[in-house]
DNA sequence: ATGGTGGCCCGGCCA
């Protein structure tokens, strides 16, 4: 099973590159992030046409995620169980293939001293609490998503850079960490070397320049990471081609054997 | 030297 996360940063925008990544690469399930779409407006039909089901959780022009899969589509969450979502529409999850998978676009937070951090924290406490109310222990489950954290300091281009910044500050790396206390595996560390990045600031010609951040992961459950035979960016994703620009991150992807 | 780019949708927000 292929698993692949990516957001998109607007799929009105991005379609064609999406349906191009989709043929190349073929994924199981993919969660996408920023679709920025309502769910009226979310593309179903052509991605049906591509032999995929989906479950979208979208009301405008901000934030927007959904769930594709080929291998099953059911029970869908969207938002959290437990509260209104207070700017909604970060999270969809459904069980594929037997996994019950999460697609996330936690909150950015802005700066420390902005109440969107405090925001943020909020937000990854209630995923914690998600995972704890409807995933009992032994289920297979998958968190795929834009974290807008960096688990490592290797997971920035340049540590000094962000001192002071959100993405790396301890406060939200413990959020991730509760997390994945539940019993998830960042399981991309274990193919890949220190400084793999999956995001690039649009300016001042970070990608090229290797100024990149890894904020996109896929936390997979232990019988999960045992299935892992590898994992990788789709670095081509982000540079422009026929089918378009790009968004300012790329595809990140995990492959499992089956079970 | 307080920028830069891109997407929302058309002045300003958000990343």
């Amino acid at each position: 099973m292929r698993l692949a996360t990516w957001n998109v940063n607007s799929l009105t925008a991005r379609l064609p590159r999406v349906t191009e990544w989709i043929e190349a690469h073929q994924p199981d399930v993919l969660c996408l992030q920023e679709t920025k779409q309502a769910d009226a407006k979310y593309p179903n039909d052509v991605f049906e046409t591509m032999g995929y089901e989906s479950a979208h959780h979208g009301d405008g022009r901000w934030n927007g995620v959904a769930l594709l899969s080929r291998v099953g589509l059911s029970d869908v969450v969207r938002g959290f169980d437990s509260a209104e979502e207070a700017h909604g529409c970060r999270i969809v999850a459904a069980t594929c293939g037997g996994v019950r998978v999460h697609s996330v676009y936690v909150p950015n937070g802005r700066s420390l001293d902005n109440e969107f951090y405090g925001f943020k924290l909020e937000w990854l406490s209630q995923l914690r609490t998600m995972l704890d109310e409807t995933c009992p222990p032994g289920t297979s489950v998958a968190v795929g998503g834009d974290f807008n954290v960096a688990p490592l300091d290797s997971d920035v281009w340049d540590p000094a850079a962000f001192e002071g910044m959100t993405h790396v500050s301890e406060p939200e790396r413990a959020a991730l960490q509760r997390v994945m206390d539940w019993g998830l595996d960042d399981v991309f560390t274990r193919f890949n070397a220190p400084g793999t990045f999956s995001w690039w600031d649009y300016r001042g010609g970070d990608f090229h320049l290797g100024r990149g951040v890894r904020m996109d992961l896929i936390l997979v459950s232990p019988d999960l990471a045992e299935r892992a035979t590898g994992s990788f960016v789709d670095r081509e994703a982000r540079k422009t081609n026929d089918a378009g620009k790009p968004s300012d991150h790329a595809p990140v992807v995990v492959d499992l054997r089956d079970s």
